[in-house]
DNA sequence: CGTATGCTTGAATCACGTCAACTGATGTGG
DNA sequence: CCACATCAGTTGACGTGATTCAAGCATACG
């Protein structure tokens, strides 16, 4: 399998490290594994002695909810995104990670991390940047759960779905393979699954976007971005060309 | 000033520190400041030198709203709490910080802490923590928006804040002067002031719990636990005597 | 085939928001 | 000392957005 880590690219969350950063970390991952979809990546609370690196497919964050039987979708991580790197300091994590897609996850060994570190402060630096864009990302989930209607919500979550997967992979067509269902939806931004449903009935008739098998296809961008009320400078994008938050 | 910098203890989410680290740092933090009810701390999108430590009084991280005028809160600090940390990696926030009572905080320059850091990447790493806890928070904000009913949101807010502060300064008489608005307790958890103050009137004719110029008064803290499914977990709790998630 | 899973729609219910009026405490100026 | 303004809290009436329950439909799969 080591042939297909070479060719890893700088995807997504990723390009906040450095060029030569990303070729030290690179070679400590040893392997990459596929998961199927809806299994159970990493269990919380236990003890975690390495962390995962997202090359392809959805990865979500759930935490059994206490009132009722279905967990809750607390966080979605896109390729280039470092999952549960939060377990390299914490050792524990306090929700599952979960495969909404099948996934293919590159491993890395906090025992390789640390020494990888431990010379290298620059280098850490930059991947608690990433956590702290994670957290930035949780805020804004708290915020869309807080203040947003439904459909506002709804669109905001795609739209940011949306833009954070272009980071890793241009999609031109304006197509996305989420593979969520629509109680998936509803879970993540604090809807029931009946109500996803009229709001994207809503945004398809709306002529915004539609969602067929866990695909979503964006027709009008500037009118979603309008709907969703969508400013993404709490995703901190690294400048490509141009301006940007970060 | 430095007389009572010199005092600082090991309060709420320092104790993640080891006290030989928590030396190493304390000498880094050359002022205290006063800073009054309601004044802007740090705000947004500005580039920052500096994080803050609260010592004493409540902190929140405020969000313009992009549909009406009222700002929405999306975090609240304790004392102990590094506010503000997340600059030090990120250079610029994504949300104003605010004072919600009068506050006081020590100030640690980014010159400072990098050559501390660069030469100590054990205490880095326990830094990195901190803000990862601050995500684990996050999360919990966004799960309590998304899944909860208004009853059990504002209890479950109130019982995180008591436990938080508790973590600071014991309160054995159950108060915590919180001088939240009921607005502002709305903002946090996505409802609004008119049924905040309904809620709390529930709580109190339930006798859980009072809130009167904005002093949270804990009567029947199992109770009170109960109605709010409180599970401390995604605190991690540092271990004083006894079992804990961290 | 039948069964499972996810999507779709309608009808009834309810939790919460909005609006508006009133209270009570605090503060300010004449 | 009183008149007045201000601000947070309180309560009622009303409207509505979202949930829930239920039934029906489509597709995939054994």
């Amino acid at each position: 399998m080591t042939e297909t880590l070479d060719q890893l690219d700088q995807i997504g969350m990723l390009r906040i490290l450095t060029p030569d950063h990303w070729e030290m970390i690179k070679p400590c991952f040893k392997s990459t594994q596929t998961v199927c979809s809806k299994a159970v990546v990493n269990p919380r609370r236990v003890r975690l002695d390495h962390s995962l690196l997202l090359l392809d497919g959805i990865i979500g964050r759930r935490v059994p909810s206490e009132t009722d039987q279905t967990p809750h979708l607390v966080a979605l991580q896109v390729p280039g995104d470092f999952i549960d790197l939060h377990a390299y300091p914490l050792k524990k994590l306090d929700h599952d990670v979960v495969a909404i897609t099948q996934v293919t996850v590159a491993m890395i060994r906090h025992d390789d991390l640390s020494k990888l570190l431990d010379n290298n402060c620059a280098l850490m630096r930059q991947l608690w940047s990433m956590t702290l864009v994670d957290g930035a990302i949780h805020r804004h989930w708290a915020l869309r759960n807080g203040t947003m209607r439904a459909l506002q919500r709804v669109a905001n979550l795609l739209v940011e779905l949306a833009t954070r997967l272009e980071q890793a992979k241009p999609a031109p067509d304006g197509r996305f393979r989420l593979e969520l269902t629509q109680p998936d939806i509803g879970s993540a931004c604090g809807l029931s699954g009946v109500h996803v449903n009229r709001v994207l009935r809503d945004l398809r008739e709306a002529g915004c976007c539609t969602y067929k098998n866990g695909i979503l296809t964006i027709l009008d961008r500037k009118q979603l971005n309008r709907i969703a009320c969508f400013d993404p400078s709490y995703l901190y994008l690294p400048e490509r060309s141009g301006p940007s938050g970060f």
